[in-house]
DNA sequence: GATTGCCGTGAAACCGATTACATATCAAGA
DNA sequence: TCTTGATATGTAATCGGTTTCACGGCAATC
């Protein structure tokens, strides 16, 4: 039986000793049936190989193994992108009993179906769904990166953006614009923005447009690590200095910022406390409690050596 | 019904628009039970957060989900590790119809008890463990390497190695004498083997090693990209040029080495392939046909920036 | 001593699909 | 016309647990 409390003492070592000597295992497709339940929680990635969320997911994965469920993974990428219905199948209550949502670049109305499960956005959120959404404050990271340039004297600072319309870069933007303007920065060239796609070619791309000018910034902000790693790359590949030349900020601190030449300046978030605290949301509204609707995650920046003061 | 095939055109139309009208959704659970089957397959990762092997989970996911199977992520590094017990419990066929092990680590008695689903080591192997493998050309790609830079003229070459008894350690170290042999140089030496562990922090770690000796060898090859960026890092930061002082090859090719200063000069091994391969062997496995015990896939020498010829 | 109440036990219903089987329908051949 | 065969439909059994329910036994109270 599956509560040994009930029974009398007897009853569960002859159960006991029975199991040990049949080898029997209980059955969980049985007892997922009975009780109206999978076990599993599924996490849908935008791009399972991209490791800034294997680090989200791995901390989904230590929240739901303390209680027993599974942790199920769905590449949004991978099959026809042209068929929501392909995702749109995997949500339902008799698939898993919850979902992680990763991607905000997915239509609101997977969500809003009838028999979608219980769903917590993790890091980016999907504009017009109203589910809890756990966040990093990026609004705050960018603003702290902008006055940090600021500070070391850049008055011509280049934002190296994720895609548009994607959540990340809207709010990163705007911590962006605000810190430009505590810092009484008033940048309005067209080409001080540039919108990457969080990748590392894109960084590179964005390094060859930025030496083709004729004013190059003195510093740039990029919206991920990745970028200013691949920004970087091209910088001195074209033969600037940084940070001498230009100075470099990334954001999200993955672990290889700080092993890159020079070393990254960026905004430290938790990747792991966000996927933990994603679970714990989701675990908390399918026992039905209701948690707030948004939490935010601190940020904080780690100076390294990718950016100095501005020479001028 | 599950299959509209057999059931007359009037009867399957009446069912279909019932199906639209009352938003019935299919119990996959009870479909399960009574097929005696899971419809998913598990994947033992020693560390999620580590991107190389979530790019290898991405080649599986994208095979997984073409035959309608979910993809489970159990983290063999969370939770106790003194409790193998753990991951035991997962093993059974009531909650995965397949498992691929990509950590070498754990223990053969795991997969052989009673319940086991089918197993198929990816990448790494287990040790008396005699299920279907799907392996990179380990010893052909450090041959690889070793050939590269024995062909600039380097004489002197530290292999700085995985953790010992990992499976990639001995197949690559192996390569590596091969290689040694082939060239006709004898590197007897103690300090030309340093041992580490995968990590950015252990590469740099054996840079620190190597500043430290009174003789430095011109060249190194690491056993994978990871700790040869964060050689190449402390060698920079020691004040030695790579490759004009010191060559340094990895092993891998992940992504980031073509953005590493300089590019790294790698070793490519085709992670997703290699994902798509291990699932494809498993599904075979589990559909009864027994596939060819071990399948090893071509690796090739990428030469990028970080190798030169030897000064001397 | 009889009633009340509690507890442990065993049997039966249930979860929701698939699958096997029996029955009904119809067309073709004897 | 009757039989035979084939096909289609409806019914019941099955997967393996959990959960409910009724029953038997025992102790405490009146």
């Amino acid at each position: 039986m599956s509560n040994p409390a009930i029974v009398a003492e007897a009853t569960r070592i002859a159960v006991e000793s029975a199991i040990a000597e049949t080898g029997y295992t209980l059955n969980v497709t049985a007892r997922n049936l009975r009780q109206q339940q999978v076990g599993a929680v599924l996490a849908l990635v935008p791009k399972l190989a991209n490791p800034f969320f294997s680090v989200i997911l791995s901390g989904i994965a230590d929240v739901l193994r303390g209680k027993g469920l599974n942790l199920l993974v769905l590449d949004t990428m991978v099959g026809d992108a042209n068929a929501p219905q392909g995702i749109g199948s995997y949500l339902t209550r008799s698939h898993s009993d919850g979902v992680i949502v990763l991607d905000g670049r997915l239509s609101p109305d997977l969500f809003q179906r009838p028999n979608c499960p219980p769903v917590v956005q993790a890091c980016e959120w999907i504009k017009g769904l109203s589910a809890p959404k756990v966040l990093a404050d990026n609004a705050a990271g960018s603003n702290l990166a902008i006055q940090h340039l600021a500070g070391l004297g850049h008055h011509d600072i280049l934002h190296l953006t994720g895609p548009l319309m994607n959540s990340l870069t809207t709010s990163r933007r705007a911590g962006v614009q605000q810190g430009l303007a505590e810092a009484g920065l008033n940048i309005t060239a067209d080409d001080r923005v540039i919108h990457g796609d969080f990748s590392l070619r894109s960084g590179h791309q964005a390094a060859l447009q930025i030496l083709s000018m004729t004013t190059m910034p003195t510093a740039v902000f990029c919206d991920n690590d990745e970028m200013a790693i691949g920004l970087m790359n091209g910088l001195t590949q074209g033969g600037r200095r940084v940070p001498q030349d230009i100075s470099v900020v990334g954001f999200d601190n993955i672990e290889m910022s700080a092993y890159t030449l020079p070393p990254l300046t960026t905004i430290r978030q938790h990747r792991a406390e966000l996927g933990r605290q994603a679970a714990e949301t989701l675990l908390a509204l399918i026992e039905g409690k209701e948690g707030e609707e948004e939490k935010i995650l601190p940020v904080e920046l780690v100076i390294r050596d990718s950016t100095s003061a501005h020479p001028g």
